[in-house]
DNA sequence: GTCTATAGAAGGATAGAC
DNA sequence: GTCTATCCTTCTATAGAC
């Protein structure tokens, strides 16, 4: 006997992963129907505010579980700068696996709808947020001031959204793992100026 | 009398601003037609390959331009650090003034097709290749290894990159002023120890 | 080369039986 | 809650007059 919410939870993850690999705009709702195994009426019946409604829980369940990853990886790693070599790696080995197919989950979605249909900006930002808020966290317990640690953790997402376009574009994750070690450099640098000069 | 070029080019400036803001799937034929004051006719007349045609030529047409961009805050700047910060500037008094609309003008376009349309990534891919090259140069101009210079000169595009998806999706620049700095810094340091190290 | 009209397919959204 | 059939719009693409 199936719970109530199967459906609707593999609708959401049809749709997390099509938007991931072909963006909003270019994935049907019928696309979604078809991979999450439901027909068009249980997609209504679910996400009575149609594409839109999909799409912005979709991009906060992605978020979610993005985030759930990064905890991972901040658990495994000694320090920051270690952490970001294994949170690059392991961004480079999604693409490898994929076909250059799974990258950042929200970062398309994000381009796309920027300018046009402001609920799924500000769905695509507060995860951004979200994330940005986990990194500063842990800058912090690295030894990093609030200020200069909100500033760092801007700067690695960045480094990492990044080289995610240029490595799914030319089909090289090669610029993962140079964006890594300066990422990761700057941060050793910045901590241990911090360091000498008394925090 | 109008030359045979006028309203190919007002096509292909239309379809590079729609796609920059909107993204290629998201950019309609009868959207650019219009945008270029030209009837469909017209379109398919100077891009008898359709969509996709029109697409691969505004990409290249677009990377083209910013390309001047890229040289313009070269000449302009005394050592490449300077130059990462104008740029990084221009590229958020851009946003500022399109209401976030003016991203990069292919970055949209390259995470929606990475996966599917095997001919606008290529195209994606040549423009991006060919910024790295123009920033390598410059790199190696600055004094820094060719080795070096092309695994920094992906980190500092990189960092852009990723600090424009930033910003556009929360509607905030700071992300490029931060990225701007760190990266600047980073530049610094490294041509600083490669210089010590004996060059 | 320019323009209108329209074909043919695909997209989002609904209705209504079960 | 599930499923099919269908409506309406939009999209790419083409035909053909001028």
């Amino acid at each position: 006997m199936p719970r109530v919410t199967d459906t609707r939870d593999r609708l959401l993850d049809a749709g997390a992963a099509l938007f991931r690999q072909q963006g909003y705009t270019g994935t049907g709702l019928k696309e979604i129907a078809a991979a999450g195994a439901a027909p068009m009426g249980s997609l209504y019946h679910f996400f009575p505010g149609g594409k839109e409604q999909l799409g912005v829980e979709a991009v906060t369940r992605s978020g979610q579980r993005y985030q759930r990853l990064i905890d991972l990886v901040f658990d495994r790693s000694e320090d920051f700068p270690g952490a970001v070599h294994l949170w690059f790696r392991l961004a480079a080995e999604a693409l490898e696996k994929s076909d250059f197919g799974d990258g950042c989950p929200i970062a398309t979605v994000a381009l796309e709808t920027a300018g046009t249909g402001e609920s799924l900006r500000a769905a695509c930002a507060a995860v951004f947020d979200a994330w940005l808020d986990r990194v500063t966290e842990e800058l912090v317990r690295d030894g990093h001031g609030l200020r200069q640690a909100r500033s760092l953790a801007s700067f690695a997402l960045a480094a990492l959204e990044g080289a995610i376009v240029l490595a799914r574009t030319t089909r090289d994750t090669t610029h993962l793992r140079q964006s890594a070690t300066h990422v990761a450099d700057t941060i050793a640098a910045r901590r241990a100026a911090a360091g000498a000069s008394g925090e």
